[in-house]
DNA sequence: ATGTGTGCAAACGCTTTGCATCGTT
DNA sequence: AACGATGCAAAGCGTTTGCACACAT
């Protein structure tokens, strides 16, 4: 646990459930630790992301957001702005049937997305 | 209608179910157009997947993929090859709640992860 | 003539990596 | 002394874009 990795986890969960990109978990984290590289921010939460101890976001045609909450749980994400809001688990019921003869099925990875209301309102 | 888009979609038909790369359809494009340019593969595969003639796959931690059959459907992706299998939109079911007040849920985006017969034999 | 599409190569955004150095064990 | 983690900069990958040119309207 270095000062770095312990900046990195800090400023993800100073970000909250805003779900920050690497480069603003890097302006974060740079706020307690102005020492620290964008490639070490890079590493750590991919380290981190690798082991579990954070999730990792893939946006299509976007930069991973990266979320400090690893409970189970789901993200919508606004197609405006890019806002994106998590949804419990509990809230979400998959059945799914047809997959290949012979493949094991891991896991979902579900992204809805979204018009959230600020962007509705300022249409 | 060029010549050059005809040589994408023809390529990408070609791919059947395989779901190809840029890249890919690129290489199939180019042995029926052999002047054509990655570049223009690149613009047509655009426009295409925004008009919907075709449909865009982005696949975390890699290229995108393309697929010539537009009707709804969902992907199965083995983590392990690549190999990205079609599942048809009858065959899931989703139900979500605790969408955030005043938000217009558009549509959902589920890639399922597997690992497939050809990997689980391998081991 | 005007416009849209092309080939080519350079640039781009995001991320990873090689390398010398630092800090700890 | 040995090892992993760091800072820095360069390279990497997938994709987009600027530009001059071709082709059709």
């Amino acid at each position: 646990m270095t000062a770095q990795k312990m900046a990195v986890l800090r400023a993800l969960q100073e970000a909250g459930p805003t779900h920050p990109t690497a480069e603003t978990v890097y302006a974060l984290a740079k706020r307690h630790l102005p020492s620290i590289a964008l490639g070490t921010v890079y590493r750590n939460l991919s380290k981190m992301s690798e082991s579990g101890e954070i999730v990792k976001i893939p946006v299509p045609d976007g930069p991973d957001r990266f979320d400090a909450e690893i409970s189970d749980h789901m993200h919508i994400l606004c197609v405006c702005c890019g806002k994106i809001y998590d949804i419990d688990e509990k809230n979400v019921r998959v059945e799914i049937s047809g997959v290949p003869e012979g493949a094991e099925l891991l896991h979902f990875d579900i992204m809805a997305k979204c018009k959230c209301p600020d962007c509705k309102s300022k249409n």
